[in-house]
DNA sequence: CAGAAAGGTCAAAAAGAGTGACCTTGTTTC
DNA sequence: GAAACAAGGTCACTCTTTTTGACCTTTCTG
């Protein structure tokens, strides 16, 4: 889907200020609400703006360790990739997943209340997934900045 | 903030399934409506749980490009590390930043509309950060997992 | 057991979302 | 240039939810 100027307002406009009422959302995008909301439900069918919800802090949420960890994997073939991807999907401590370029396969952030519960993760859950040949653990340190807006 | 089960469940629910009304989510949780709303709102007072908000999804916004980049600093003084957070707190295509153990100092992850758009942003932005010895940048060729549900 | 803390119920006000009808304006197409 | 469209504007209104307040009941806790 093609988006316009207006389309762009009302995307930086709802995540840099949630919580406008759909008038003022219109009036910050320069609409008024009828063509505010047609185009907001556009852009929510189209899959760009998701239904709006809560976030949760993971910290702030007693998760305190954070940690990327990169995977490579034993086997390359293109079933036992989709497995593995399946598999780690439904692992609840891993918030992303991304397959990557370059000399790892994959690139995972993973949520623990704390150390040892990171240990159970990787033991049970990780190592667990298939094919993975090896797991290298960065700890975060700090968390600088956790967005979601994009800068369209 | 201790969380007792009927936050957590509170919390898991919200996550699962934003879009239910307070008097779905009493049900759902087993609690009514008003003490459900009151909890609801020491959650986000505490800022455990955020205001309602819509996300955007970066690809189907035409970011298609979303790359992990690993920063090596030059000068590791509280001072300068500092200005360089504020800094990179600046850069909107920057969505992440943490800081790392190990052997790389932060990791970031950048968005772009594409690969010369991403090498803009290196040059003109990340470059420009202060005290950036070295950028590593990783490609992400597929995306299979980004959730935001801490498993409570 | 007394009090505090939290939940339940009810009722109601206020707010916002979601619609539909219809008019106006600017553009594109013949 | 006229007709046909595509969008936006305005208005009026309905319906849901949210948000509150009052008050009673149940559960813990010291």
């Amino acid at each position: 889907m093609q988006l316009d100027e207006p389309d762009r307002r009302i995307l930086r406009v709802i995540q840099e200020r949630p919580g406008l009422t759909m008038r003022e959302l219109g009036a910050a995008t320069g609409l008024s609400h009828s063509p505010c909301w047609r185009r907001l439900q556009r852009l929510q069918q189209a899959g760009i703006v998701s239904e709006k919800r809560y976030i949760v802090d993971p910290e702030a949420a007693g998760f305190e360790i954070v940690v990327f960890c990169f995977l490579r994997m034993a086997e390359h073939r293109r079933d036992r990739l989709a497995a593995f991807e399946a598999a780690v999907e439904r692992v609840p401590e891993v918030l992303q997943c991304y397959s990557l370029s370059g000399e790892h396969d994959y690139l995972l952030q993973v949520v623990a209340r704390s150390v040892r519960d990171y240990e159970q993760t990787v033991k049970n859950a990780l190592l667990e997934l298939p094919d993975v040949q090896s797991i290298n653990t960065s700890f975060t340190l700090k968390r600088i900045k956790d967005s979601r807006v994009i800068p369209v």
